[in-house]
DNA sequence: CATTCATATGTTTGTCTGTTCATATGATAG
DNA sequence: CTATCATATGAACAGACAAACATATGAATG
């Protein structure tokens, strides 16, 4: 029974009554590879950061510099700047020098579609329920 | 100096001559609210797990039971269930019960199209640099 | 060339979160 | 009503990560 440490909660038996095999085969056939969607839930995990939400919906509004930044957020130039930096390893934002003071600007429009896609999503949940879900 | 904690960066004084009043007070006009921001990345957040992202890509194919889902993925039951149970919460998936088993689906075509946009984004990177980004 | 301003970076710390293990619920069959 | 299958849940542990602090770079100005 402890032959092949398989987790439990579903039979180990490939002939068992619950059988998902027909399902399996399909989903497996149409499932991206595990490089492509590590890279899509890496792309989403920079969205999903208060900080560098608000970042980008600045920068949808004019370039920044730094400290206009971390001046608009309330924050730490410090934060800011490590925040930026991820952001443009991942290519959503560029900068430009001008003396002393770099700017930061969106490099891309597919940020405001996809963070429009999502502002959809959450206008769509407010208004089906409401104001807000779960309440008496 | 001392006086008021400001963080370092920026000059603190307000009359200072590297100045960003106008496009603080712009960019502060058009900002969202806290609360609003906050649950969109809160949104993304759900998305930035590669786990979740391989259970919706999966249930973008077929309702499947947890079972099923865990075979796939080649990973505990119960670890699943703690998936979905935060896609649930967050409405994206919805589920249905069959006898002993209990099958989960999609519950939004905003799934869909939130994920076909961070998708159209990762493939114009992929062809836009070769393969894949610094390299010799 | 020394100082100052704007930004970057390295390190540390506290928090959040995904997985595992053990156990509980809930439904069906005998 | 007991045993079993499918799933849910609670607690604990480990890894990831954002913010803070201190410090380094790099440009401009006198």
């Amino acid at each position: 029974m402890t032959e092949k440490t398989i987790p439990v909660g579903c039979t180990e038996d490939p002939a068992a009554e619950h059988d998902h095999e027909a399902i399996l085969r399909l989903v497996r056939r149409e499932l991206p590879t595990d490089e492509l969607l590590c890279d899509l839930a890496d792309l989403f995990k920079l969205f999903g950061d208060t900080t560098r939400m608000k970042i980008l919906f600045a920068l949808m509004e004019s370039e920044m510099c730094v400290c206009a930044i971390a001046d608009l957020l309330g924050m730490t130039q410090s934060a800011i700047s490590h925040q930026l930096r991820i952001l443009k390893d991942a290519n959503l934002v560029g900068n430009r020098r001008e003396g002393k003071t770099i700017y930061y600007f969106l490099s891309d429009d597919h940020v405001r579609t996809i963070v429009a896609q999502g502002f959809d999503h959450l206008i769509e949940d407010y208004t089906e329920n409401g104001e807000r879900k779960e309440e008496p």
